[in-house]
RNA sequence: CGGGAUGUGGUGUAGUGGUAGCACGAUUGGUUUGGGACCAUUUAGCCCGAGUUCGACUCUCGGCAUCCCGACCA
């Protein structure tokens, strides 16, 4: 794409009032834009990115069987009722249409998988499966902040699994874990994401959570760092201060956002619906679930809290808006043969062909965060070539432009 | 929801109970082109409402918004 007709565009300087680090980068370079409080729109920069961390995850989630469903934001007031969140969940959006009709901006989406699932199975040879979705959810924070770490309308992956029993439960959140750990580690979040014992609530013992440490954080966690696992802060007295894997007690307090989780549902949203299966000798039984949740824009967000520096943002590859930022300095043909060449082998490019000076250009680039950097001018024509940097590297060389494809492979 | 801070062009600020100024940005034109270049040009503002007052951006009260701390948070 070129830059020059990209519609948004970046800003050296940002208001006081936004002090969180994914804000100030993400808004001056243009990636996205604050609607209220908690409310942002994705801009194209950032759009690119999100649709990136969102394909990651669905093959993740395909992977373990999901099948990708689509479900509404306005639910019905009576399926909440059922299942006594309507009064109970206090930061449910309830809203009310001309008629006086109630209901709800979904926050979660059991109140309608669940209802969904009732028309499907009937046997436990229905079982088991799991359902996901991409969907913007709304909670109603009654103070949100650090950005779009935590908003009142946000893009979040949520997966349902259904099962005959405990048992097939465990086994598969066995292997949501593993695959939410798969995620993590392809967004480039490997080395600062744990897998996290937290409270279970009433059904099991302990859920999971996924943090990445960050100062940006709102959570504590206790970190192994030998079994790379850690532990929430609101359960660790219940594990007396010590690793649940090795019982080591050697922990180290760290600042952490919770980036995604996994949970035993157990029966608490298919009783309330009577969601059942016949089993082997034609009696009901109650079907378990499971759900797991990633919040894409936070996830967005948390990137850009680990990985920057004072210039910019630092976007791994696997979700970099584009892999190459082109610059051309001065008038010179050769970029926009070179841009054309790129973009014709499949490589992702942002080409910035405006008439702006090289330092703003420079700038712009650092900001954006692109992995590539490859600058053509006369001084690097003259060298003979274009010069290759990376984002996260110092050192810059001259690629002959004939090699330049090979070496962005 | 409890506490705190702040509200003047897009951003950062100055200012006085009596015509709101500067810088950056943005626009347009031109000169530039290896780290946010230069010249000219144009543009845009006192959060909202009530009160006090001859007169309120300024004082009072009430609201609203944003950010921060806490609480809450599958």
């Amino acid at each position: 794409m070129k830059q020059s007709q990209l519609f948004t565009r970046t800003q050296k300087e940002i208001s006081k009032d936004e002090v969180s680090i994914n804000a100030q980068l993400l808004i001056r370079a243009g990636f996205i834009d604050k609607l209220m409080a908690g409310t942002y729109t994705i801009l194209p920069l950032g759009l690119r990115v999100m649709k990136k961390i969102e394909q990651i995850i669905r093959e993740e989630m395909n992977a373990i069987d999901g099948q990708e469903i689509f479900m509404p934001t306005l639910h019905p007031k009576e399926n909440w009722i059922k299942t006594g969140r309507w009064d109970s969940m206090d930061d449910l959006y309830k809203v009310k249409d001309s008629s006086g009709r109630e209901m709800a901006l979904g926050p979660t989406h059991e109140e309608v998988v669940v209802p969904l699932m009732k028309r499907f199975i009937s046997s436990y040879k229905d079982l088991p499966f799991a359902a996901y979705q991409f969907q913007n959810k709304f909670r109603m924070e009654l103070r949100s902040k650090s950005g779009i770490l935590r908003g009142r309308e946000f893009m979040m992956k949520d997966l349902y699994s259904f099962h005959a029993d405990a048992g097939d439960l465990d086994a598969y959140y066995e292997k949501a874990k593993q695959a939410y750990l798969k995620v993590f580690e392809r967004v480039g979040l490997k080395n600062e994401t744990y897998l996290t014992y937290a409270s279970g609530g009433s059904f099991s013992k302990y859920s999971h959570e996924f943090q990445t440490l960050t100062e940006a954080g709102e959570d504590s966690i206790y970190v192994c760092e030998r079994c790379r696992i850690a532990i929430n802060k609101e359960i660790i007295d219940d594990l007396e201060h010590s690793c649940p894997e090795c019982h080591e007690g050697n922990l180290d307090e760290k600042k952490a956002i919770e980036v995604g989780n996994i949970f035993k549902l157990m029966t608490k949203f298919s009783a309330p619906f009577d969601l059942k299966a016949k089993d082997e000798n034609g009696e009901d039984i109650g079907i378990v679930m499971g759900c797991y949740g990633i919040g894409l824009g936070r996830l967005m967000g948390t990137i850009v809290e680990v990985l920057h520096d004072e210039k910019g943002m630092m976007w791994p590859e696997a979700v970099a808006p584009f892999k190459v930022h082109l610059l051309s300095l001065g008038e010179n043909e050769e970029a926009q043969k070179i841009y054309q060449s790129l973009v014709e082998k499949g490589i992702e490019v942002l080409y910035d062909d405006r008439d702006t000076s090289a330092g703003e250009k420079f700038a712009d680039s650092d900001l954006i965060g692109i992995p590539y950097r490859v600058v053509v001018s006369k001084k690097s024509l003259a060298s003979g070539g274009v010069e290759v940097k990376r984002r996260d590297e110092s050192e810059s060389r001259i690629v002959r432009t004939e090699e330049l494809s090979n070496i962005l492979k």
